[in-house]
DNA sequence: ATCATTGCAAACTGTTTGCATCAAG
DNA sequence: CTTGATGCAAACAGTTTGCAATGAT
């Protein structure tokens, strides 16, 4: 795992082009750690904890931006609640259907035969480009099955 | 593709417990033809559209029901927008990464390697249930690639 | 007759916008 | 200095709730 001093978040904001700001250290500091696949509402409430003098507003802007920048990666849960991501590789996850929460997933094997050539050649989906494909395991997190 | 009448909704709606009501009607209705994979919002302009007398609020609410009862399925786009889909079966989806819209897919060798036995066993994901695997195509429909 | 369902409007929640102030380069 | 970023408050959009009227059994 990266060192996440102020230093190095900052020169990362910099090579993106984006000036290292309070709000902005701030979030890509709440991924450095064990707290990944943060909602928008767990990074505001992060936020209120650690007594950041930062609006809701700007935590908004700022997410949105870091997307744009490449340096967080959107995801949607099951039920549609977006979750953010410091892991940029390409990869997959697993989601609780009881809380939501969410946590890298490696395929066994990969999922090699289904990204290179998906689909049946009858299908009305021939018509379409296919850019990626994401899998999405559902099932029920250590705490949830108790 | 099976007979949509009035009759055969109300009958599927009695065999699931609901009362076959006006809004139920409707919104099964709605998914009967080619218009598939709506999203809340489709479903509010469809009815207005048909110049139905119903309310916003009833049909999310029904919308729900019909979720919970088994006749609808949820599934999120990879921007959060929940859409619902009256087929049934275990099945995959491809979807427009610029307009959102998504269709069927069906997945060349299917998806059983995966869903059989998925994770490398020294994995976090151990402590985990899997319940279910879903697969995502993410691409340009026809319309949005022109 | 009974009780679920409805439409409507009001309440609510999370997000976005407008703008004067502040901070980075 | 110049331009982008911020906090705050107000505006907004979509959803949910409360309740009297309606409709299904």
């Amino acid at each position: 795992m990266k060192k996440d001093t102020e230093e190095s978040l900052a020169a990362l904001l910099r090579a993106h082009d984006l000036r290292p700001t309070r709000a902005r250290l701030l979030i890509l500091s709440l991924f450095g750690q064990e707290r990944n696949h943060l909602t928008n509402e767990e990074i505001v409430r992060a936020a209120r904890a650690r007594r950041a003098r930062v609006g809701t507003a700007t935590l908004h802007q700022n997410v949105a931006h870091l997307v744009e920048a490449g340096l967080l990666i959107r995801s949607a849960g099951p039920d549609g609640v977006l979750r953010y991501d410091s892991t940029l590789e390409h990869h997959h996850h697993i989601v609780c259907e009881k809380c939501g929460r969410m946590q890298d997933a490696q395929v066994r094997g990969g999922c090699d035969h289904i990204e290179a050539d998906p689909f049946h050649s009858d299908e009305k989906t021939a018509e379409w480009t296919v850019r990626s494909v994401v899998v999405k395991f559902i099932g029920l997190c250590p705490s949830c099955r108790e």
